[in-house]
DNA sequence: TGATATCGTCTGTAGCACAGATGATTTCGT
DNA sequence: ACGAAATCATCTGTGCTACAGACGATATCA
């Protein structure tokens, strides 16, 4: 419904430099404004979910990939360790995830849902979707689906993926103190 | 930065890409690890401004919108009111902006960018852009600026386009349930 | 065996957002 | 013109969250 037109128009009184300068409100503004609304959405298609969709981030990872450790788990989504041992804390108080001796390493708690959690996650994961779709609303449907293979692999671009040393080093890293 | 994979054609048809590269990552992920690494980017770019990427998203709008009032400033960004005051106060010790009293209405302080600032500010966005592009690495060229359009239009979409009140309803509406 | 590293947890601290109250000023109603 | 209500910016206090560091438990290596 949106005009396909290039966005920018000038603003009430007398604003044209931002059209000047190239793209109107620039990455920066688009993508804070994306992930604001993005995550009030999710925030309430996730409210049945402990800590919000962090925690259904963290959910969606034990289901999907469960990683051999806690912290394995938290590198793969930027969390500090000391994060994660609460975050998952709350999430066995519900029920949803147990924590389990892994007999290889007995200093490792294997994180491992819960039918209950995995139901639990199926039903969000629906909601999730129809928020994100709702999120994307003012893209024309092929553009939702072009948008979405062009941030993913993106993303998959800046996270090399494959290496999730890279991961860490990047989340543990600091910014060069000053 | 491997292949230029086509990006317009595999799109169009259906949803083949989450089959084929690790399935469910799905739009959250691919958000929240983007604005992640955008995150340290900015933030190392804007390390001589106070208050990291916020800081560089007030100045910018200060120097280009140059709202009338500090709260108009802060609906903008979504930033509370009271946020606002102490995030420009590091801007005024600074000598980055100024506050001014409006003369129409003695109430509000009208925040403008001293030369120095505005100085500054350029010389980050040329920074900034500079992060933001190679955050967006993982796309061939055309399929960056291409993206960098879904986005704006996807950002502009759900915040009400051209209603600036629009924000200002949705960051102070409470989250109406479900 | 002892030294060192790793895993998960716990403690304390710092930063930040947000609600509420406050003083100054404008606007509206009568 | 006068007072009531609204608005702007600020200040104060509270609660949440992240992060650094220390700690036992275990594993690995010399």
């Amino acid at each position: 419904m949106p005009t396909p037109t290039p966005a920018h128009q000038a603003a009430q009184d007398g604003a044209p430099a931002a059209a000047a300068a190239g793209p109107s409100l620039g990455l920066s503004w688009s993508l804070v404004a994306l992930l604001r609304e993005w995550s009030t959405r999710v925030d309430a298609a996730t409210e049945e979910l402990p800590q919000g969709m962090r925690g259904y981030q963290v959910l969606r990872v034990v289901v999907h990939d469960s990683p051999p450790t806690q912290a394995a788990l938290a590198a793969r989504l930027g969390i500090d360790r000391t994060v994660m041992t609460y975050l998952i804390d709350s999430y066995v108080e519900c029920g949803l995830v147990e924590r389990q001796q892994d007999p290889a390493d007995r200093r490792a708690r294997r994180i491992v849902a819960t039918a209950h959690g995995r139901k639990v996650l199926a039903g969000v994961d629906v909601r999730v979707a129809a928020a994100e779709e709702d999120l994307l609303s003012g893209l024309p449907p092929e553009d939702r689906v072009l948008f979405r293979e062009l941030l993913e692999r993106a993303a998959r671009g800046v996270t090399q993926d494959d290496d999730p040393c890279g991961v860490v080093a990047r989340a543990t890293t600091p910014p060069d103190g000053r």
